[in-house]
DNA sequence: GGCGACGGATACACATCGATACAAAAAGCG
DNA sequence: CGCTTTTTGTATCGATGTGTATCCGTCGCC
């Protein structure tokens, strides 16, 4: 199954945000739009995305604010693309020293927005992640269960290993990494696989089903992942990163 | 004493490559020009330097050439920066993965590139320093093993040799040095063998199996590799420098 | 309690992947 | 050079992962 990059575009001008989300679409990728910083981090909590078109010149927080933010949130592993208005140094530099990837100086062509939207994707993508900022923590503990997100398995108290296949790894980790929150089905297909439910797609009701079996999380009891009728999945147990307290 | 940048910029283009030296010394840089491959390889040997600047078209071995060459080399870890032409190049570097840290089209304003060198020198100097050496490093420690990246050979604890075939060995060090990305098999291809995938090409699986095998990892659980079902492998242990704690 | 929608479980289909066998190509070696 | 040995790619078959279809239990609503 293709993975298409999601590129999440922030800008408070209509025209320039809905002409590159345009764009964007026609050459083959998916892309979100949103006007302001807490639209941006909205969508950052309910999708997943490759990389954020982030404009400087924004009222309210500006994109040097948001960038800076984003770089110490959850989400700091997303790529960030700025675009600055002027032929300004200073915010260029200021921009890079924010965390931001790459920048493009407005007015821009579009073909060059995504030249440069690909290389950035494909440079984060090729740098091992000890050398940039690690999005997720290595072990993540629940209950009796520990999940190891580098060796991509899980671990019970003994120690002993339960292998899970990838799907499973994906769904766990997004279950994690959104405790006590109702998720919908297409918000799960949408983090873990980026790719929108078709009618009567049942494959999310599988996953968490194969999933309980490997935790052994009885449907009845369901310990770990609640089901809510008509609405999604929880996990309802408290995560905690690294060894800290629950 | 300040240490001050030394930038090697290779061009054929003897108008562009001193104007491009004049103009980075004019600024407080050390500069440096090389008029094609084996003049760069020459000075790489007698200076040190803190980034290139590469042009892609040049006559003989062509920047994107060179710039693999590098990256398999003793200097893989010196940043480069590509300069390309206008065309649809710019594709053509994104879809190869030769490693650059950054391009640029031409034509372009000395104050950009001026402005790209910094950015990418700063980003790489922000990488914490023992993990940047890694692409020079002499041995890789992964869980029980050993990779003598001179040799070309693995050693298990008791410093036992365990012989690598030339695809072996290089299908091993691309994975340690990506270790927790997901690699397609397109990518492995391109980094072991610089070429492209044909269609039902399974050769990749064939280099996983065999290095599994040599490795005596059983694919099911505590793999070394993981494999991703339609989406690639992943190095799934923590890879350690030149005896660095891992 | 009865009805309908929703979700859990099972079975199955299909694609992908692992392993083995074998052939072609490359590298040693006299 | 010709032969052997090693390495590397292709073909094939069985195993595994993941999606669709189906049946049936259960929940909520009247």
């Amino acid at each position: 199954m293709e993975h298409i990059d999601h590129i999440l575009v922030v800008d408070d001008d209509h025209g320039i945000r809905t002409g590159v989300v345009d764009y964007l679409r026609k050459n083959g990728l998916r892309a979100t739009a949103a006007a302001e910083g807490r639209e941006m981090m909205a969508q950052l909590d309910t999708s997943a995305f490759d990389l954020i078109v982030l404009d400087v010149m924004m009222p309210g927080d500006d994109g040097l604010v948001l960038c800076r933010n984003l770089r110490s949130g959850k989400h700091r592993a997303v790529p960030v693309l700025l675009l600055t208005a002027r032929d300004d140094e200073t915010d260029r530099i200021i921009g890079l020293e924010m965390g931001a990837d790459d920048y493009l100086t407005k007015p821009f062509s579009p073909r060059e927005l995504l030249a440069r939207i690909k290389a950035v994707i494909r440079r984060t993508r090729m740098l091992p992640p000890n050398l940039r900022i690690t999005e997720t923590t290595d072990i993540l503990a629940f209950g009796r269960w520990r999940l190891d997100t580098t060796a991509r398995h899980l671990l019970d108290e003994d120690g002993t290993v339960v292998a899970l296949s990838g799907a499973e790894f994906r769904l766990l980790r997004v279950f994690l990494d959104h405790p006590q929150r109702i998720l919908s089905r297409d918000q799960l297909l949408n983090l873990t696989q980026g790719r929108d439910a078709e009618l009567f797609d049942r494959s999310i009701d599988l996953m968490v089903s194969r999933l309980r079996q490997r935790l052994q999380d009885d449907a009845k009891e369901q310990a770990y992942i609640k089901t809510v009728r008509s609405e999604g999945y929880v996990f309802s147990m408290p995560v905690s990163v690294n060894g800290d307290a629950p």
